[in-house]
Formats: structure tokens, sequence, C-alpha cells
DNA sequence: CGGAGCGTTGAGCAACGTCAAAAGACGTGG
DNA sequence: CCACGTCTTTTGACGTTGCTCAACGCTCCG
């Protein structure tokens, strides 16, 4: 099955940090697929993970909540090419819950297996770091997106965000994209309240920039979009983008 | 100068997650303590870096701006034992700046002196990686509270936070901590104007629960203060705190 | 003495949250 | 097939939070 599973493995999205020798190296090591259903938890705040995924098709999220309350906020996007869950290596235990957002598929290695290339390979383990820095990045930038920017930009930030990491990782830009979330995950995301992003959706229909509707986003004006939303993507970290600072 | 450097740095703090050996492998290869005045900044959004710092004394605080504006937003604060610009390691560029909110004094250590231990000390590598990722966690956290908590929970929260961390970098529990930093410097930590961190800043005082005044955080009800700021210290990843999920 | 930066307070307003209601989409069981 | 419940979206009315603008006092420092 591993073999099987390797020759499935694309290196898209931010894999096009590792080498194709690196990709050679890592790819074989992944030693299953699973796929889950939109809702799906993939793993649990505080549980002991003794493997990592990466994000093969679909889109997963990182949760957090509050001590007390049920409801949290969703605080990272995971795309194809993505790792998720590599912060479990070193971590061991997560702050936070992964959740399937869409229909996900993920590839599996465990990290003994893990443990054994980063050994021999240094260089290899020295761009998976850089690869959890980069959600780390992200992070930092929807701390800042969430502070500092109005409703309306906060969501044509988001979008230009989703935007720019799915076409990266699909290889071109989309006019429309499958982002199967309920009006709900987009407010947890954005940190404001469902009935606020309904009319902030409106809103953006009725700029003209981009509609989301029945889990579809159309981007209608890309640019105004991502004037609106201040975007700029320095901060994602994309692979052959090294001169943006 | 090495040598005399290694003798003055204490393992406080986070560096609890380093082993006395491992510890004992890393001073001595810090080279210089570099001194900074409030206001000053450290390292610039998209320098490229070939050294990293440990904060010894003071707070140093990380800073994105959206790209057209000129005023950002605090995304992180690095207490005495926290690495600051070790995600500079792997990334060679950083996406935010650094800057001294307080006095500050900081020990320098060359990204080839990094790497030579590193390729023969894979788990003080390890260790090192983890530190980064409880960053990522803590930014997460950020931005949960930016997005979850109205004004007055989010001050007490971000409060909450100082003194934990604060209190384990300096072994125990103040009732006092110089936090030199103006209302305008916590309006961009918690994503609010000057004026309505003014307002909760009396809030929290006449609610007695904590004081702000010329740079002192006085904290009169711990437990309290806590409450209001729905805080709970599992996304710090504490030394000795693995029962906490 | 004058200016600059910070803290404090008030008045008014815009943005956003809360509550409530209703309609559409969808699956389930009868 | 229909009836029903559930979830989502949409809209309206209303209340509150937090922002804007403005003024003034304070302290520090030249």
């Amino acid at each position: 099955m591993a073999s099987d599973t390797a020759q499935r493995l694309k290196p898209t999205g931010m894999l096009g940090h590792l080498s194709d020798a690196q990709w050679q190296t890592l790819a074989p090591l992944f030693d299953r697929l699973v796929d889950y259903k939109p809702g799906d938890t993939i793993s649990e705040r505080g549980e002991a993970l003794h493997y990592s995924l990466l994000t093969v098709e679909g889109i997963v999220a990182r949760h957090v909540a509050p001590p007390g309350t049920s409801r949290g906020s969703f605080v990272a996007l995971q795309v194809p090419g993505d790792f998720v869950d590599l912060h479990a290596f070193p971590l061991k235990r997560l702050d936070h819950s992964v959740v399937a957002l869409t229909h996900a598929r993920v590839a599996v290695i465990q990290h003994d297996s893990l443990q054994k290339v980063m050994d021999k390979d240094i260089e290899l383990a020295r761009v998976l770091w850089f690869l959890t820095l980069v959600d780390a990045s992200i992070h930092r930038h929807w701390a800042m997106r969430n502070s500092m920017l109005r409703a309306m930009a906060r969501v044509a930030n988001f979008f230009s965000e989703f935007d720019t990491r799915m076409s990266f990782a699909l290889g071109q830009e989309q006019e429309l994209y499958r982002l199967e979330v309920t009006q709900t995950d987009l407010s947890d995301a954005c940190g404001m309240t469902p009935i606020h992003v309904n009319r902030v959706l409106r809103d953006l229909r009725e700029d003209g920039c981009c509609t989301f509707r029945n889990g579809d986003l159309i981007i209608h004006d890309r640019s105004r979009l991502r004037r609106i939303g201040q975007f700029d993507t320095a901060y994602l970290y994309l692979p052959g983008d090294e001169t943006t600072f």
C-alpha cells in the first residue's frame, strides 16, 4: 500500500518548498490515505498523536475553543499540499482540534518514520520545520486580520488568502472554488456573528467583487477583492516568491 | 566573551524545556549580549537574518503591519527565557518586525552555530523546533482572543497571559509587574482603540481585579482576572505542565 | 515657558451583536 | 409521494459595543 500511496501523491502547493529529491525521500513514507466527511473531527484537542497528516484533497481547519465555551474559533485552514498536525511531531499534544471542513483526503505519516528520515536528512528536517513556521506566519496574519480590519475587509482578506493558496495548490487561478462551509463557519473564522457575515457577503456581492453561495466562492474581480481586504501575499511564503519582502 | 556570556545566562522560563545537558551545550554558543531601549526596532520585516535572539531581560514584541498602513498590530510578546527570531533560522526572512517594548537585553546566537549543534544533537534540534511551535500555539490563542472575546475579557486574558508567563520566567507569582508600555501599545495588542483600552482599564480597576498605571501592572485578584478573561494556561505548554490537556 | 506625548473624559455615531421570524434546502420516516 | 424536523440563509428591528472627534490635564523635557 505504501508504494501505491506514494505514487498517487503529488508535491502540490507548499510542498514546492521540497526539492525533487526530498520529495522522493518523503513520499514513500506515507503509509495510507484516509477520507473524511465534512464536519468530521480528524484529531481532538489534547490527544496524543504518533502520526502527522498531509492534506491531499479538500480543506481542513484548526479550531480553538476557549475553556468554558462550546463554540470556538477557526484559526487556520489547510489546503492541498499543506501539512496539518506536523506541529504534533514536536508538540506531541495539540492545543487545538483539527476538523474536515469539506470532504477531505489526507495522507498519514508515522512519527517514527519522520524521526528516522530526519535523523538522516538534516536538510529535509529543516524544510519541515520551515513549513510549520509558515503556519505560524499565517497565524500571525489571522491575529492581525481579526484585530485590525473591519468586517468587510476581514472577509475580503480571508477570501483573498483562500483564493491565493488554493490557486497555488491547484496550479492556476480559478474563477470558482468549492468552499463547502456554512456562513457560520465563516463567522467562526473571521470572528463575527453569522448574521453579520451574511450581510457582508451581500455587500461583497453587490459590490461585484465576489459571490459566496451554496459553498461556491466565485471571484468576479480579484484585484478589487484584494484591495478591499488590503491583501498582500508575502506572509504566505509561497515557493518561488522569495522577493516579496 | 562567549564564556562570560554563557555564565551570565540562566535557563529561565521556557528554557526549562531543555535538559541541563542541552542547556550546557547551547549556552556557550551565544556570543554576545545586546541591550535595547524601549521602542527600539530589533529587526525589521523582510531583513535577511543570520542570527537569532534569546530574550534575557525585558519584553520584546512582534509586530505585523498590513501593506498600506502605518500602524499595525502586535502579534506576540516574548518574556525572559523565550527565543525571539528563532523563526528566522528556517525562514531566513521574517514577515514581521521585532521591537523592544521595554528596556531589553537579548543574547545573540549565529545561525551557523545553531546549524552545527543541531546537526550533532538531533534531540536539541527538536526542542528548538518545539519552542517555535509553542509560539505558533500562542499565535493561535491571540487570534482566538481577538476574535471571540469582548473588550474587557480580551484585556483580562492578555494580562493573564502576561502574568502567567512572567511569573513563570521569574520563578514565582508577583503582585506587581513592570510592563512599560503605553495604552496605545495595549490597544495594538488587543485590537481596539486606545480610548477604549483606557475605559476598559478603568473598568478592570473599579472591578478590583487589576490596575494598570504608569507601566505597572498590579494584580489584585488573580482568579477573578482569569475568570473575566476566560483564561486557561494549556496553550502555553509550560515546562512541567504536561497534564493540562 | 512652550511643545510633545500620554492619559482621561464626554458626546455622538457607526458598526456590529442580539433577538425574532420566516423561507428555502435537505434528509428521514411514514 | 408527502409530512416533518433540522439546518441554513435571509431579513427586519432594536440594543450595545466600541470607534471617532474633540477637548483638556498631566508630565516630561528642551
